[in-house]
DNA sequence: TTGTATGCGTTATCAT
DNA sequence: ATGATAACGCATACAA
């Protein structure tokens, strides 16, 4: 490979066979050969071991069967499980993938866009937070969790069923004053919802709220003095709190293991996105379905002659008990 | 790109800028050409926003920049910290990835072998568990944790100095009776080399210790039952437990907490492998230096006239306390 | 049914 | 220094 190509080729097959270039190409490509001729030519493609250069093919077919994946980072657990559901599915198309991390470095995402295009992949599934992303004309491109523009469909959970379902639980567990805690990117995108689906969900109910919402800067330390002016002789005012996400929630559960409450019998836990470690919930959380919306993604990119590419998909959410949570039994 | 190919090619360019098509690729290649030549290129370029085709590139060069990384999943911490760091070093050398989930299915890894280089991948790096597998010649390949064979490289974390240290640690934090605890693949690799160490270490320091080691298809419970036969007048036989994983500690824990002993104040216990969740070790534990096993597996593999490539490269390992061993203040 | 010839986009070797 | 042309490996329209 590295050297002046060593490797065979469809001509060298056919040397071998005794047989002309075409009807190599044909035993390749399944296309109907009289059966002398297919047995002569596999064998001298096992004996050669030839393998067809699929760059040539792309060069030919305009098509390459790759795509890109453009995401932060592999380790967060969310996206982790993405990488590995969008890759099965697309693996099952039998499409290669290309795994591009960005790190949250939004020059990176538009280097990626570039040279996802040059390196001619047949479409991009990307989770990205610049928001001026320049994305040409006819590249097939899906977003997850972000609107991007006209054209480009977004597919994400249903942040605002969620953030409903999480006051519905909250209210349903016994809880009677509540907070809803946020902190990440201020950037438009489908998980804000949360929010309003909490507030929602909140006013259904008549359960009364209160949030905290911390802008980019912000230390997360602002969310401990906030907990800190909720407290009246010793006693906690919320016995719920929503986060926004399984990550803050793991940090607030920890603070509130420093002020002495405990979790979940003087104040319940609910988080967000369904992170897994060593196979156990960290906390009581609003799953995001990870397999469909890969599974979507994955459709909505590959999807020949779609018309109307649906602008936003919302896939359903569920609620887990993680043991922050007084469920029953 | 799905049509009939409308993205402009260098001939486009080239008659856009009234120039030859071999001024254009000299442009694009940064090869000397007159100034005023090179303005019109470059001009041209930007209007028609061309973009180079990899593939006919690949075509031409028999080069792709591209390298496959083969791994079990990217949800398990250590795989995931991996797939991130050899997806930047890559980046370093201008290399793309393409990520092959192989689901620790022996064919799966044999059918990327083969969808790599019938994709024309300059090399591989793998993580992989299939003993037969099979690495035609002339494919540069950099193994992780496993000998593969002759002319293959091997990158691992020193895993027989990480169990030395492990039983280092042990014995100056206070233990005198120990135990090692392992289960896993009992395929010949790398990780198998911390039993060694960690009984060489003993030794040393005349430190006694015991061993339970787990067959491939045995229960955790086997574990549990190991721990309730070393248990005399209520108290537990060892002071200190060195697993073979984090994720093993991680069980183990669970388990002596069920059997109502302290950690790290009954007994103690050190992991391998410096798993983190919320950017927090899960256990005191031997961590693998995976940013430098990642950058050393993409200069193996890229490496271009090295004469003699290593047979096996091992990576210094430390120490970080997490919680289950008692460190002094 | 099988063989031949052309072109995909690029690079590199030539003449000019 | 610049322009024409062949070649990379494959698919396919067309001729045999």
């Amino acid at each position: 490979m590295r050297e002046k190509s060593q490797a065979p080729t469809m001509k060298d097959v056919a040397r071998e066979a005794g047989v002309a270039l075409g009807t190599v190409s044909k035993v390749v490509n399944g296309l109907p050969v009289g059966d002398a001729y297919r047995i002569r030519v596999e064998e001298a493609i096992k004996k050669l071991n030839y393998h067809v250069n699929s760059y040539a093919q792309g060069l030919k077919a305009d098509r390459t069967y790759t795509a890109a994946l453009l995401i932060p980072n592999t380790y967060t657990p969310f996206f982790a499980d993405l990488v590995h559901h969008i890759n099965l599915a697309l693996l099952r198309r039998n499409y290669r993938m290309l795994l591009c991390c960005t790190d949250f470095d939004l020059n990176l995402e538009q280097e990626y866009v570039r040279m996802a295009r040059q390196n001619k992949v047949d479409g991009i599934i990307g989770l990205t937070y610049n928001p001026n992303l320049s994305i040409e004309e006819n590249t097939p491109f899906v977003s997850i969790d972000r609107a991007i523009g006209p054209g480009i469909p977004c597919v994400a959970s249903d942040n605002f069923a969620g953030g409903q379902l999480a006051a519905e639980k909250l209210f349903d567990l016994g809880c009677r004053h509540v907070a809803f805690l946020r902190t990440g990117s201020s950037l438009t995108n489908e998980p804000n919802k949360r929010k309003a689906g909490f507030e929602n969900g909140c006013l259904a109910r008549g359960l009364s709220y209160e949030m905290k919402i911390l802008n980019d800067g912000d230390s997360y330390d602002e969310f401990e003095r906030f907990l800190r002016e909720h407290i009246t002789d010793g006693r906690l005012l919320f016995d719920g709190i929503f986060c926004v996400t399984d990550t803050l929630a793991h940090t607030v559960i920890r603070m509130l293991k420093g002020l002495r409450f405990r979790v979940p019998k003087d104040v319940q836990v609910i988080g967000f996105d369904g992170v897994r470690y060593f196979d156990e919930y960290v906390c009581s959380t609003i799953v995001q379905p990870v397999p469909e919306i890969a599974q979507m993604c994955v459709d909505l990119l590959l999807q020949e002659n779609m018309p109307a590419k649906p602008p936003l998909v919302c896939l359903p959410v569920s609620y887990a008990a993680g043991g922050t949570t007084r469920e029953e039994g």
